[in-house]
RNA sequence: GCCGGGGUGGCGGAACUGGCAGACGCACAGGACUUAAAAUCCUGGGUUGCGCAAGCAGCGUGUGGGUUCGAUUCCCACCCCCGGCACCA
């Protein structure tokens, strides 16, 4: 018998991939295209299981592809731009490009080692000039369209990063990457413009049927889309002298002259009994500075306005507030209400001002309880019509309006639209929608990330850096000290330029891009990856996209997914492609845990792939990823279970090997029609196997039961081998020769054939090595998918429970196929069934599909 | 608070459209082989009660109810766990 020294058949088998270039593929329009993409890769140095998970994912569905017929294209990368590589040269002095390009190297060697499929002759990293050339390419094309500009603004600052974080990079307050608190700065910085497509990317989500209904809703949220109406509050007293001077409500109103409030709930309007301000809104200084006592005004926002930014670190503070002083007129009712500042309220969303209806806001009823404001009852939900002094909580349903004037009777929220139309006749508002949805700041103060193409010209302003002009490539810099200005502004060379448009004297932008840039549009580099005009030919992208079907971790759901539809619009709006969504189908796939944490060095419970590839190869680590739970779930690390995955592994080997001389070969003879009954129910199995691992790997995607579905045919095999004369492997005797027998050896090659078929994604070495020992020729790059055979699949025999009062009491081996009638009958005259039925009335016999008999006896 | 997902043996999990709950694996126990061990192969097991035994009866998929001949699956209410968002007006 042959050993069974996985190790060796990796790198055999590694290499004769390597050598025939396997996995390379060219457009091809003779077989349909499959572009199956693993998430690329951040070089930290090491892959860890988490790795290896997503690419075993992505590999078994690209191997099965191949030998379903399709086209596949596989490729790797790598998002190498980055703060971990920029922090270590600040530690250990190696250049960020050393650092990342020896961990490519290394890596690289891991996947290889783990056997992926990657078309290897197609690896990006985005680090290298000739990728991020085309960032700069986009974000020219997106400032020439104002989807890049400028603008200062306070901006989310990691002071141990010493950087600046997009909204999306804070995590409860603090920084994604390292925890810290996040501060606040105030930074004149380039931002997208995601905002323009808010509403678009919000309905593509309703075509992605076949993303994790997850991630769908969380960025359903995180675009967080409002429909409301943008209202006016004339400011009492507005002008020099007219204080309490009482405006009409329909008089027309002068812009500064009055609050800009959002809301949703125009229907409550009637109950707005006071108008609250953000602490940062533009209206405050001026109020300051008109009131009585400006210094003390200043002292108490200045103090909401430091104690605010706390509160959002910690998510909870008490609401607090103080009256301006000031009056604003409710435009609906005609009447004066209190302007407050609040502390709740923010700045940043709507119009920095709220009205506030406490007997249907909760927020604002709490403020209003607090200050001894205004309740008034306007949307009756119940029957009860409660006193507002006796209202323990807000009411925020719907109802019928009371209280409000011409809309008094109206249901709510169908008045809702009426108000908005009679608002905008009188000139007091209009409807609008809101986004919760921020502009994308991609300024960053960091070296190691693309230089952003622009030139600052004291006369032309900002200039864009000619297209013929790029790469800005990142100049060489030494030393890294980790100061919060960009390290590019130090390289005088770099900074120091003539102005494209006028020749003067002029400086380059020292700040470089967010990395998710980088990462939102490499999937369209895959198409064309050596393209040195075009991000891509639109040709290629047509061919290959939009990705079939996407791996990789959960934590991507909104920042990176986000980002990357965004970029395909605005590339389709560039003309370069003719599609909407680039991700057809989403896998997230769940992370590995020790001991129920995530592994860390710092915890201490890493398990390097590269001690359980030297252990138990390739093949092993990457079944037992497969098999130990659906891919959506985290799983527990468990060497048990790999060990059990490894012993797996040593049956088929040995079964294989066994049979291999027997049955391999051409010109063996294939399976005939006389067979035996187990000779039957083997290939039943076989084919039954065929359809479920088929199933479970394209649609469903379980890979845990194409893994048990191939265990059991494999035990049904053995239970085969022992049960024919020949000799069984289960006790390492030899073949008693060759068999006699034509028919059986039809079988057992078909059942085997189709095991390591479809065994081939999951253990690609092993199955390779055996498929070659079985004498086919081509090895598994030729072969095909097995056919499934619904006739030699359907049993001829079946056992049918019969249930009596939904318990099953008997159970009748029957010829498959035979009628509901034929089946009751024989149900109620079974001996077993007599036993229960004799004496009692019968009331119903229902034969369902399965098929089963059920019996209800009274 | 809102949204999404989940709760099945000692453990990971299975049950495809309402039809035999616990596939497959791990761990465990017994047996075969062996001088012995490892490896390998075979067998066993949800649980309670009765029985020397083959077996018989009951209970079982978070809890309580409902629909149905039949519910892990559908409906209602509730409890718990995980993830996301969170003063978004």
């Amino acid at each position: 018998m042959a050993e069974y020294k996985p190790q060796q058949l990796d790198r055999k088998w590694q290499q004769a991939w390597a050598s025939s270039h396997a996995f390379e593929v060219e457009e091809d329009t003779t077989r349909p295209k499959y572009y199956c993409l693993d998430m690329f890769a951040y070089p930290s140095g090491h892959a860890h299981m988490g790795h290896v998970r997503n690419y075993t994912l992505g590999d078994v569905m690209a191997r099965t592809k191949r030998l379903r017929g399709y086209n596949v294209l596989h490729p790797f990368g790598w998002d190498a731009f980055g703060l971990p590589a920029e922090n270590a040269a600040i530690k250990t002095g190696t250049h960020p490009e050393q650092s990342t390009l020896d961990n490519i190297t290394y890596m690289k060697g891991q996947l290889q080692r783990l056997g992926i499929s990657y078309a290897w002759g197609r690896e990006i990293a985005t680090c290298l000039p000739d990728y991020y050339k085309f960032n700069q390419w986009i974000f020219l094309k997106m400032f020439e369209r104002g989807l890049a500009y400028r603008k200062r603004s306070t901006v989310n600052w990691c002071p141990s990063c010493q950087t600046v974080l997009a909204n999306e990079q804070v995590v409860d307050g603090a920084c994604w990457r390292c925890g810290t608190a996040v501060i606040t700065r105030d930074l004149e910085q380039w931002f997208f413009r995601i905002t323009a497509y808010a509403d678009e990317l919000l309905q593509g989500l309703d075509t992605l049927s076949a993303w994790p209904e997850k991630v769908v809703v969380m960025q359903r949220n995180w675009i967080g889309r409002s429909e409301g109406a943008r209202l006016k509050f004339p400011i009492a007293g507005a002008g020099a002298s007219g204080r309490g001077v009482r405006l009409q409500p329909d008089q027309s109103i002068e812009m500064d002259s009055a609050i800009d409030i959002f809301t949703t709930r125009i229907d409550t309007i009637y109950g707005a009994t006071f108008v609250l301000l953000a602490p940062e809104h533009q209206l405050v200084d001026r109020f300051a500075a008109e009131s009585d006592d400006p210094a003390s005004f200043r002292d108490r926002v200045a103090k909401f306005r430091a104690l605010d930014r706390q509160a959002r670190l910690t998510g909870e503070i008490d609401k607090e507030g103080f009256d301006t002083g000031r009056k604003a007129i409710n435009p609906f009712t005609g009447t004066d209400v209190p302007v407050w500042i609040a502390n709740f309220v923010l700045a940043e969303y709507g119009t920095g001002a709220i009205m506030a209806v406490p007997a249907h806001d909760q927020r604002d009823f709490e403020f209003a309880k607090k200050y001894k404001l205004p309740i008034a009852y306007v949307v009756q939900s119940g029957t009860e019509l409660p006193a507002p002094d006796e209202m323990g909580e807000a009411s925020a349903a719907y109802g019928r309006l009371v209280n409000s004037g011409e809309y008094t009777g109206a249901e709510s929220p169908a008045v809702k639209s009426r108000m908005i139309v009679d608002a905008e006749k009188k000139g007091i508002g209009r409807g609008e929608v809101q986004f919760r949805l921020k502009d994308w700041g991609i300024s960053r103060q960091r070296y190691w990330g693309t230089p952003i193409p622009i030139i600052h010209c004291e006369k032309d302003g900002v200039v864009a850096v000619p297209y013929a002009q790029l790469p800005v490539e990142l100049p060489t810099v030494q030393n890294f000290t980790g100061r919060g200005d960009s390290p590019l502004a130090h390289v005088a060379e770099f900074v120091n330029v003539t102005c494209p448009k006028c020749g003067s004297p002029a400086r380059r932008e020292t700040d470089t891009m967010d990395t998710f840039v980088d990462s939102s549009w490499y999937f369209l580099r895959f198409c064309d990856p050596r393209n040195t005009d075009l991000p891509f030919s639109a040709d290629k992208a047509v061919h290959w996209m939009p990705v079939d079907f996407y791996v990789g971790g959960i934590e991507h759901a909104i920042l990176h997914l986000l980002y990357s539809r965004f970029f395909t619009r605005v590339l389709r709006d560039v003309g370069l492609l003719s599609f909407d969504e680039p991700f057809k189908r989403l896998l997230t796939q769940g992370m590995v845990l020790k001991n129920g944490a995530v592994m860390s060095k710092s915890k201490g419970n890493v398990v390097d792939p590269d001690d359980m590839l030297a252990k138990y190869g390739a093949d092993a680590l990457r079944l037992y990823m497969a098999f130990v739970a659906p891919p959506e779930k985290e799983v527990e690390w468990s060497d048990a279970g790999l060990e059990g995955s490894f012993r797996f592994l040593l049956r088929v080997w040995r079964l294989v090997d066994h049979w291999a001389e027997t049955i391999g070969g051409d010109g063996m003879p294939a399976c005939g029609d006389d067979c035996t009954a187990a000779e039957r129910a083997l290939r039943r199995k076989t084919h039954e196997t065929i359809r479920r691992v088929t199933i479970d790997i394209e649609e469903r995607m379980h890979l845990n039961t194409a893994v048990s579905s191939l265990m059991e045919l494999v035990n049904e095999l053995y239970a085969f081998s022992e049960t024919t004369r020949l000799g069984g492997p289960a006790r390492g005797e030899p073949p008693a020769g060759r068999v006699e027998c034509a028919q059986t050896i039809g079988v057992l090659r078909e059942s085997i054939d189709a095991l390591l078929l479809m065994i081939s994604p999951f253990a690609p070495h092993t199955a390779e090595e055996l498929w070659h020992r079985l004498g086919h020729s081509g090895g598994l790059a030729r072969a095909a998918w097995p056919g499934f055979d619904a006739e030699v699949a359907k049993a001829d025999e079946v056992e049918v429970p019969v249930q009596i009062n939904g318990k099953v009491r008997a159970r009748l081996t029957v010829p498959a196929g035979l009628t509901d009638d034929v089946l009751r009958e024989r149900a109620l005259a079974d001996a077993a069934v007599r036993a229960y039925t004799d004496g009692k009335t019968i009331r119903k016999v229902v034969v369902a599909k399965g098929p089963l008999v059920s019996v209800v006896i009274g």
